[in-house]
DNA sequence: GCAAATTAATGATTTATTCAAG
DNA sequence: CTTGAATAAATCATTAATTTGC
């Protein structure tokens, strides 16, 4: 795309460095799930950067631009290796990592009728049930599907699970939550919050006494 | 997509009635967290309920594609009418939602300079992120076979092993497991669950005393 | 009890979105 | 920007459950 600003003085082109603080502010929006900004929201990221150093909407941009191509490449070899692995017709374990097959667990309590004697095969092994992790589904695939919110509570950013919030867990001891409409946030007789905290919402932690 | 087999002839279309022992293990499948077979696993499933009465490879990929669409519908409908139902009081809510501008999180650990009191603010949890384009990597890509489940124990994304969960060695002590339902996973006499956890469900662990 | 009539479940189709390769 | 693949959402259509009247 367009190249511009920032540098029209410059007689040797250097290129722009982040600042580790601007790495962290970049990361973090990406991150969040804003891969690609518009145009004005690059403008506002880019006054957000220059708090820590220099910068151009154009070096921004390319950011986000390089970010996602290679998130998508990273994302890709993955996946890549999540196909491959599983055509174990010569196993070759020179890999630690031996393929282990799908194995479906059919609930033992149930009764499968006449048929069952036939190789239904209730390979549960509890041993393949805690080994496997290592390779197909990683936290980061996780992360991307909506596993935690963010709220403000008492001002402060913070991340919490989709469901039911433990109050005692969370902030150590009897609190009372409630949402900056001053409406409380219900909590069950075990200090559990009923509903979901919801994203992007301001909540104000009182002690309870 | 495309329709196939077991069908060409007739003039009265007629359905796969799918016996109850293939309803077990396709529930069991699902239930251990694959949720979205690939191909080939779609046909390793179909061999497997061919023990129990004809089936075809579509018939397992269309059972596969309702099942993923009415859980999220009833997971939908539920979020709802929590969303709906716990609003008593009556605050102002002339406008349900106001309009946020996208802010974006911080990371709460690192320390940004005293510029920080500027704006930077929040956004982060990957699904409602952002407007058109976001990250390319959505729910549908973990359908790859996973040994381990993801579920909310009090809260915490938690990831547990398939199969019979050992309350006491997962958690150290007597405690009794709630769905969120409110209703209670069943342990057996040694103190092991009696079916596997729900992939992304939300639980109540408390003390049993 | 038993079927016809009605309703609820659910298998199968169609339509709309999303993503990324070209 | 266009397009193809994947798949989610919505819908259609048939089967099973059930109600109902006798």
């Amino acid at each position: 795309m367009e190249a511009e600003e920032t540098r029209g003085s410059e007689p040797v082109r250097s290129r722009w460095t982040p600042k580790p603080e601007q790495i962290l502010i970049l990361e973090s929006i990406f991150n969040s799930g804003m891969v690609n900004p518009p145009k004005d929201e690059t403008v506002r990221i880019r006054m957000l950067l220059e708090k820590f150093g220099s910068v151009g909407d154009a070096n921004v941009f390319y950011w986000f631009q390089n970010r996602r191509s290679r998130s998508r490449r990273r994302q890709r070899q993955i996946q890549a290796s999540l196909r491959d692995q599983p055509q174990p017709h010569h196993i070759d374990n020179s890999i630690p990592c031996a393929y282990n097959p799908p194995i479906y667990l059919i609930s033992s309590s149930a009764v499968i009728g006449p048929g069952s004697s036939s190789s239904i095969g209730v390979e549960a092994d509890g041993f393949l049930s805690f080994t496997g992790h290592h390779n197909s589904i990683d936290s980061s695939n996780l992360h991307y599907q909506s596993w935690v919110i963010t709220v403000f509570i008492n001002g402060v950013a913070t991340e919490v699970g989709r469901g039911p919030v433990d109050m005692k867990a969370m902030f150590g001891g009897d609190y009372l939550l409630f949402h900056s409409s001053g409406v409380a946030v219900e909590a069950n007789e075990h200090g559990f919050l009923v509903q979901s905290l919801q994203h992007g919402e301001s909540y104000f932690l009182v002690p309870r006494h």
